[in-house]
DNA sequence: CTGAAAGCGCTAACAA
DNA sequence: TTGTTAGCGCTTTCAG
């Protein structure tokens, strides 16, 4: 049964009394007389051969088919939404996915970018942990890897794109809370370095001005990321305020969990204390109650789409210098808001 | 500047004026005189080279230091926290992680367990589709390849294997369930091809009996696989039922969020209509209403573990032929089954 | 249809 | 401290 160890491609042609290259035709379907072919064929099954993907691929100069997801972090229900799209799509293309979590600390990002072009991964996909990322893509682009930005999208980055509009799902949300009467609304966003931080600010101030309502700075607290600790934070400085908003639009998921667990601490009740909402699903989010109010992004289109606008460009098809696919977010509507206040 | 594209060990050896051998020094903290290094490192950074990791680990033998985790589906938070877990730990020793999702599916699996052997990884990590799962492990082992199952445990497997208790876990959901005076408790499974299935079953069955309740073939519900489909097909059956049951024991969280739901469709209650419980946690789970009775998992530390294991294989430490580490779940009592039947 | 020689990018083993 | 040679496992190119 000839159950060895490693075998290679000469231990095969050895075996069937062939030339490596022969062996090698047979590997990738070339011209090969049937009845060669087939002893060549039992020569791999019966030693158990397996050829070595990278050895191909630095000969024959091509990729050994692998892609990079670079990420925050795998357990935010989103993220991993994201990142099943995007297996999705690789396996279908027979890809295999490395997937890497940064935990929106740069140093880790630029650390993976450099292990990950030293495997020589066909390309890239990134949710970056903020616009520093943008002086580390120059080690991606100067070793001309295809690469796509997913859900943020550092300043002044010029290149593909799939991400949701936080700046109009910011102000679907907002209009949906102000006409439940609401007029002072606390706004929890995560650090001002991330683009969707920074477009659902604008679309919370812009959907204020809308409906002529005041900006005012204390109701804004901005978090040093996107997490529940920062929610509980600005639960702290809201409730130390002298007129508490009575609703709450958290910039995400994990802050809208954050400041539940919270307020649950506290006894305190939603939507009585405070209405909230949010971008980003709670997972089984239809079982938590009440019932949040989301902008639900499409989390698996988005890696679904980016990795088929990555596979076009590692494939050579001849694209566009740049793609930017913005998918709008879907207002749901849920009990965490229900209920109106009626102005004094 | 010389942002040029494929720079290989020559070019850096050329423009720095040494041999080729002399930049592998330097990469590799070899004997260099500093002064030729800190030319060697100038040109490293003026043609932006990064080295090919694959040329270097197949000429010296070596890993290219990459984990293979082979898993049902992302997506499910139990599964999540694993793959976390896995991912720490292989990120903190210097591994690179290539996730896989089978769907229980043993052909993805099988072809996955193909490529990634094709990849050269250095071990594998595998929460298998089900029984079937031994025989392709023979791909594996023929390449002498390092592995570790977790969660599941392919019958008559041998080898290395990190997972809960399900027998003992599923006899303290049942004595839960029991205390509150539940007689006829209904049993959602998954496929008896995966071992956690046979485990959680032989415990409930071993609960009825210490407690003296006679088992009924009626009261168990035998999915084709673990998921939400799957409970909603039992909740039709068990309605269909003369006497149904008062309590549910859910093989998985997805199996008990599948149920909820399918109750909810129906405006039914828990725990009135059916007091529930189930193995793995919920997402959010704290926040679902009501609360689930839960055998949570320490899922983090199947993965960190795992990989430890794994790692020590890899590394060519000396360990025991196999090693088996069973962790027990933890009953968190919720608000699904509360409150008393009284025998009537 | 099959094979021999050369070489992908890198390092082991040896030599200087 | 540095360089030379050979070769990891495979495919390209060219020859037969």
């Amino acid at each position: 049964m000839g159950v060895s160890v490693l075998n290679n491609i000469h231990d095969v042609a050895n075996r069937a009394g062939v030339s490596t290259m022969t062996v090698s035709r047979v590997l990738n379907n070339g011209p090969v007389k049937k009845e060669t072919r087939d002893r060549v064929l039992s020569a791999i099954e019966e030693l158990n051969y397996v050829p070595n993907q990278f050895a191909k691929s630095m000969v024959s100069q091509s990729g050994a088919r692998i892609l990079a997801l670079v990420m925050p972090d795998i357990i935010n229900p989103f993220y991993t939404n994201v990142a099943r799209g995007v297996e999705d799509v690789a396996n279908k293309n027979n890809y295999t996915l490395i997937i890497c979590n940064h935990d929106d600390d740069p140093l880790k990002e630029a650390k993976y970018f450099k292990s990950l072009l030293s495997l020589k991964v066909d390309g890239f996909l990134i949710i970056p942990s903020g616009d520093s990322t943008k002086k580390q893509l120059k080690m991606i682009e100067g070793q001309r890897k295809p690469h796509i930005m997913i859900d943020r999208k550092p300043q002044n980055y010029i290149g593909d794109y799939v991400g949701g509009d936080s700046f109009n799902g910011a102000i679907e949300l907002m209009q949906h809370i102000i006409s439940l009467n609401h007029t002072s609304i606390g706004f929890i966003n995560g650090p001002p370095s991330i683009s969707t931080s920074r477009d659902r600010f604008e679309g919370y101030k812009q959907a204020l001005q809308l409906n002529g309502l005041t900006y005012s700075n204390e109701l804004v607290y901005e978090g040093e990321s996107f997490d529940e600790l920062s929610a509980e934070r600005a639960l702290e400085a809201f409730l130390a305020l002298e007129n508490r908003p009575t609703a709450i639009f958290a910039s995400n998921n994990n802050m809208a969990v954050g400041f539940i667990r919270a307020l649950r601490k506290r006894n305190m009740d939603i939507p009585k204390d405070f209405a909230i909402s949010c971008f980003d699903k709670l997972e089984t989010g239809d079982l938590v109650k009440p019932t949040m109010t989301t902008a639900v992004q499409p989390a698996y289109n988005f890696g679904t789409i980016a990795t088929q606008l990555l596979l076009e460009r590692i494939e050579g098809n001849p694209v566009e210098k740049q793609r930017t696919i913005i998918l709008r977010p879907e207002l749901e509507a849920g009990e965490s808001t229900l209920g109106f206040i009626h102005r004094s």
